[in-house]
DNA sequence: GGTAGACCTGGACGC
DNA sequence: GCGTCCAGGTCTACC
């Protein structure tokens, strides 16, 4: 068994990361009410071990029921560091919020970090499969995916192969379209996938990098749409993930937030969107994801 | 640069 | 139970 704790920029809340978004109902995240959040990881090692995240004080509590090597110890700490967002501070971003009746929740709630996927090949998956669809037929279709070409998980616990990890590039890439399509019923973003696991895992495409990117905004959307499968709602989604908060991703649910806020009732399009937000600079994104629609909802 | 139509699935609805 | 319609972003062809 292996239990670490890692520390997080203050404040910090676990509960506020975890329901960020939709993510964590995605596999192989799964949620518990007790306030654990079980995940399945694939380590340096090759070492596929169920995971556990739970709030502790200052940060996060992370266990294992594995013994784990320093190699896959220093791994763990990166992934579950990269998830939750536990380097980044908000304090600026708070600063602005502190004078916004719609923001006063996000410091309190120490709001602002979203919940990520240990890689970011995985959330452009996750990503591309919410697009054009409903959220019940993004859970299906990921599903399928874990549970047709994920990793099993290693050792004891995952004796009744019940629980894997998300599949890597390298595993979809040996799929073919057909299958994707038919097996994991993926439809017409079956070939979208099947190349974008192609180019990662071939190294012609590096989306490992766009991590720790230095690139401005406006290059790394252009960047992102070059992906077959990723529009301007899909890039803007991810650059939120990737913590680059310039643009909006603009859906049909924004849409209808802001139409309702501000226009009535009116059809709105993304210019009027993102015009709501234009004043908050480079925090525009995060101020549209935290606001207070809940009167709407 | 802007626009129309196709893509695919599942849910809602009418019969 | 079956058929039809619709919603959800992105891509491609066309203007």
């Amino acid at each position: 068994m292996t239990r670490l704790f890692i520390k997080a920029v203050q404040p910090f809340k676990f509960h506020s990361v975890v329901h960020s978004h939709g993510w964590y109902q995605l596999p192989p995240f799964l949620w518990d009410a007790d306030g654990t959040l079980e995940t399945v990881l694939q380590l340096f090692s090759g070492l596929v071990p169920v995971v556990q995240l739970r709030e502790a004080e200052g940060g996060v509590e992370v266990t294992t029921g594995e013994d784990l090597v320093d190699e896959d110890l220093a791994d763990l700490r990166a992934q579950v560091t990269w998830m939750l967002d536990l380097e980044r501070d908000f304090s600026g971003f708070y600063e602005l919020a502190r004078h916004e009746p719609k923001l006063q929740h996000v410091q309190p709630k120490a709001q602002g970090r979203l919940l990520r996927s240990p890689t970011l090949f995985e959330d452009m998956v996750k990503t591309i499969l919410t697009t054009n669809t409903s959220w019940a037929g993004t859970k299906r279709m990921v599903a399928a995916l874990v549970g047709l070409y994920g990793a099993p998980v290693t050792g004891r616990a995952g004796q009744d192969g019940s629980r894997r990890a998300f599949p890597t590039a390298a595993r979809l890439a040996q799929t073919t379209v057909r299958e994707l399509r038919e097996d994991a019923r993926l439809g017409y973003r079956a070939p979208y996938i099947h190349e974008l696991a192609e180019e990662v895992s071939s190294g012609r495409l590096d989306v490992e990098g766009l991590k720790n990117s230095e690139m401005p905004a406006d290059a790394l959307f252009k960047h992102l749409l070059k992906i077959r499968g990723v529009g301007g709602y899909a890039a803007a989604h991810l650059m939120l993930l990737l913590g680059c908060y310039d643009r909006i991703p603009v859906d049909s649910w924004a849409r209808k937030l802001v139409s309702e806020e501000w226009y009535g009732g009116e059809a709105v399009g993304e210019v009027q969107v993102v015009s709501r937000f234009e004043s908050w600079g480079s925090w525009r994104a995060l101020a549209f994801w935290l606001w207070n629609w809940d009167y709407l909802e």
